[in-house]
DNA sequence: CTGAAAGCGCTAACAT
DNA sequence: ATGTTAGCGCTTTCAG
């Protein structure tokens, strides 16, 4: 405190020539000639000055900043895709700030108030559970959805879900399994429901019946997947390979079905999806799909700034490819 | 875009009172009328008024936001102090600025960059590879540093990582293994130097010898702990059970010696530190050593933001307690 | 190519 | 208890 920083006042004096030489000498340097330029260059140098981003803000009428929402930052599912943000946003000088959607009040209110006292100029939205008209606000910045959609014209960065589903029960039923099961994500979420739909999709058009008992409820948690577990292991009938929709749920499904002493791949083959750090270092090493963290970041704050340069509030969205990843969990049912 | 947010011109005009009146009513109330408090608030709410942050931090010579500097953003320990952070940083209504240390340029000029065309009111940094001269940057905000330390007078949070180290090997101690080994963090950490530190004081406490051979070099990935696994199974005298100064080393080292046929905890039993979530979903659970990350999160913000409110570069450091949580991945040794 | 000056929206002396 | 006013540091017309 106390200290005080150089401004372009004090630049503009040093070089002999006005404050808006110095702004243009920084931002449009072409427009001033070669020697003032310099004259400048040597001011700053000199001075050690460094721009005010909150008084240049304040004259652009932007904040430099862009809200991420989470559902909830503890989610290490989501720390990857930040770093891609982060890379991207930084590159153009935009400052993150991120903040989560489960703390507090409710998504709606959350971003209601969060625009209230900090006004960014984008914003990008990991949750799903927010209202379409929450998004009603005038005034409000151009918005991305990341991951999840809603039934409404807002620009998407998503994930193929669908397809990811389909590869896995295609995997499962190339080894020769016939009877497979799923383990779902949480009711009423859309990439539930899509993983879901993939995984009927594949069934169907392989010929193959799908056994409503098969398909267990979760929630994406290692609890739930745990749950599964113990569930499977009282079936009387149970599915020889079963397709979670969640690498942690996968995680919790092979901790209980090991514990009761049940051998994967041999008497069950497991396919997760999301490819989480862990999963290859598991034993078996899990078979799973891949989303491209890193690139959803990345390709989510590139449509960001491109709306906030348009300054539309609608575009086109994004469908990112999966991968298949074969390791070890998905072997041929046992005979 | 072209949206106009209404200004405190507006609802002084709409109330009928001066701009000043409406700022003291929102920041003092108690230093107004209650009848112009209550038109205030009336024209508050007709005019939709939300408040310019930018303009009142440019007036207020703040930034209204904290700089947090990590190693590595999607490395999933942060993820959880993060979720701390902002709980409390959003409670003051300050913004949490996110950014990492790993791409771009070196620590230092990363937060040299950073401080020059983003001042921060204060900044949290969590990467111990920043040198001490660094820091020397005139009219730099506080800081407070997370986990890591330096030899400097830099106000500190961090954990008691010997304390942990030796309740882990005491704990291994009182079930009856006399042949201890250890797997480290990375070189010239401090961390991995504390934890190595309290292996070797509980080991000297309890009169048992250290064979160099036992101490493992890793750096807390879980291809470390597998490296680490793989050495040991190839070991002519084991040792009986192993600290690991990771819980992903842990679960590296766990998957190599099961897949070589192994069983843990009864051929060897482990320890590992950390307590990410997975460790109680590993079959066998994993016996660790819990650092309250959230709470750590907590307690850096509320550091920094006492520095902010005094003004002041330097203060006590803090150390968090850690717990011993025992799960199954120790037991008596093979006799 | 450069300078003068207005003004972004807000807060805090200072005056009343 | 309230109003007047200066000014935070910057960018950008508009003149020259």
């Amino acid at each position: 405190m106390g200290y005080k920083f150089a401004t372009i006042q004090d630049v503009a004096k040093v070089a002999g020539v006005s404050t808006a030489t110095v702004s243009r000498t920084l931002s449009k340097p072409s427009v001033v000639a070669a020697g003032t330029r310099e004259a400048v260059r040597r001011a700053v140098e000199e001075t050690g000055y460094q721009v005010n981003t909150t008084a240049a803000n304040l004259r652009l009428q932007r904040t430099g900043t862009v809200i991420v929402l989470l559902p909830n930052i503890a989610n290490p599912f989501f720390s990857q895709i930040l770093a891609g943000l982060s890379l991207e946003l930084s590159d153009a000088k935009y400052g993150l700030l991120v903040t989560d959607t489960q703390t507090g009040p409710d998504p709606d209110a959350r971003l209601a108030e969060y625009l209230r006292f900090r006004r960014a100029d984008g914003i990008l939205l990991f949750d799903g559970t927010l209202s379409s008209q929450a998004l009603d606000i005038p005034g409000r910045p151009p918005l991305v959805m990341v991951c999840e959609w809603m039934e409404r014209d807002v620009p998407t960065v998503r994930v193929n879900n669908e397809h990811g589903a389909e590869m896995a029960v295609d995997h499962l039923v190339s080894l020769g399994h016939r009877s497979i099961g799923h383990v779902t994500g949480p009711e009423g979420n859309v990439l539930s429901a899509s993983r879901l739909a993939g995984y009927r999709t594949a069934m169907e058009r392989r010929g193959l019946p799908v056994d409503e008992r098969w398909v267990i409820d979760g929630d994406y948690s290692m609890d739930s997947g745990a749950a599964a577990g113990r569930r499977w292991l009282t079936m009387e009938k149970r599915p020889t390979a079963l397709f979670l929709a969640s690498d942690e749920m996968a995680l919790g499904f092979l901790g209980v079905v090991q514990a009761a002493g049940v051998s994967v791949p041999r008497d069950v083959s497991i396919v997760g999806f999301d490819n989480i750090e862990i999963s290859q270092h598991l034993t078996p090493a899990l078979t799973t799909i891949r989303q491209p963290r890193t690139e959803i970041g990345i390709r989510a704050a590139r449509k960001l700034l491109g709306l906030i340069h348009t300054g539309s509030l609608t575009g086109p969205s994004e469908v990112i490819e999966v991968e298949f990843i074969e390791r070890r969990s998905a072997a041929p049912p046992p005979s």
